[in-house]
DNA sequence: ATTATTTTATGCGAAACGGTACAAAATGAG
DNA sequence: CTCATTTTGTACCGTTTCGCATAAAATAAT
């Protein structure tokens, strides 16, 4: 795996280095950071981020996909599948918000939804990451959705498909509201609304 | 009302002018957006651009601001109270997506949420409009839910604010999914899922 | 006609922008 | 030790950015 390299080695570890950016990318947006903004924040040199992870676009593809993969990992782990949906849903929408209120300023909300959103139009790569993103997730939903069916946690002739996409679109608007500065507590009341229009009224 | 004024007269519509502002900074986004675009797009150089609308950020939050007062003029149209609500809600989201999806590159989704989401936690002026925005929609759907609940459209017990703020949740879903490159059909078999959460399966 | 007022057009200017050339530094290979 | 290789830091490049200074043009008031 770590075989060393002949030159001189980083001092820097990439990962890390990666997660600054990200939290640079995330207050500021793709358009609205600078290289300079950027290497302050990561402590590298231009030439250094350029040469680790090629131009502006490149690294703030690189932290999109960064995110996506870790938010893929918070969704799988919130949904256990030896939970009920119920508190799998509860639990998927108290980790996003455990994440969207994390700002330091302001609540940031979703770094996809915040700030690729924006890009999309422009910059296809976006597009594409955002799209496959809101695909993943979805896709992810829709498979717990099929198991609540087989398991009877859900009424007969429920389609997961259409359940799957309403819960998505509550963590949509979760993620819109939170970088709009709604408070915790109007964000869990939607959040808890979510949960209910799902599994029904407790 | 137009009284005629002392100097030179403007040679541009004020108006005209800010749409076309508008069209530009909905696909490029505020800060990917730059007075020199601007001006080739309104065909106004920037001393007149800066004099009758002030900086950048002025003349978005300008942009920003006749967007969300088309939208509600929409919305209130769209809400119709001699209409079934199903009715009324169905036409919210037609309306919504035939404005999502009339950009020419890619479909542009929301303007407000497609692009002032993104500059929130930089400029609180825009957070501002935005957070203003969200809340006037959701003020007048739950208007609606409201008098839906006085005819019996909905079960006794509904909570007008609470189905408000999902449906205004699928609005926002629909927004952001535009954006990312979802195709009509797609869009359109969500909003169907929102009209149907919020009056029962017809 | 003269003056005051407002808009238009050219163009400047200082700063910020993304990106890179180049040499010094730090490592492994031979 | 010497050389090849990679990273680092400085400095720089040309371009773009936003905003404004300035003067010409177009109108109303006097």
């Amino acid at each position: 795996m770590s075989e060393k390299k002949r030159g001189r080695p980083r001092a820097f570890d990439a990962k890390v280095t990666l997660e600054k950016a990200r939290e640079v990318f995330w207050d500021r947006g793709f358009a609205g950071t600078s290289l300079d903004t950027l290497s302050a924040a990561t402590q590298l040199n231009r030439p250094s981020l350029y040469g680790a992870f090629g131009d502006k676009e490149d690294l703030y593809i690189d932290a999109l996909e960064g995110y996506r993969a870790e938010s893929m990992g918070v969704l799988a782990d919130a949904l256990d599948p030896s939970l009920p949906l119920r508190e799998n849903l509860a639990r998927v929408y108290q980790r996003a918000l455990a994440i969207y209120l994390h700002g330091e300023t302001a609540a940031r909300g979703c770094f996809l939804i915040g700030t690729a959103t924006a890009e999309a139009i422009q910059h296809e790569r976006v597009r594409e990451v955002l799209s496959r993103s809101l695909d993943d997730f979805d896709g992810e939903i829709e498979k717990r959705m099929k198991l609540a069916i087989e398991r009877g946690e859900l009424p007969d002739g429920s389609d997961p498909h259409t359940l799957a996409r309403l819960a998505s679109a509550v963590m949509h608007s979760l993620a819109v509201r939170a970088r709009a500065g709604d408070s915790r507590e109007t964000l869990e009341a939607l959040a808890q609304s979510g949960v209910d229009m799902i599994c029904g009224k407790a």
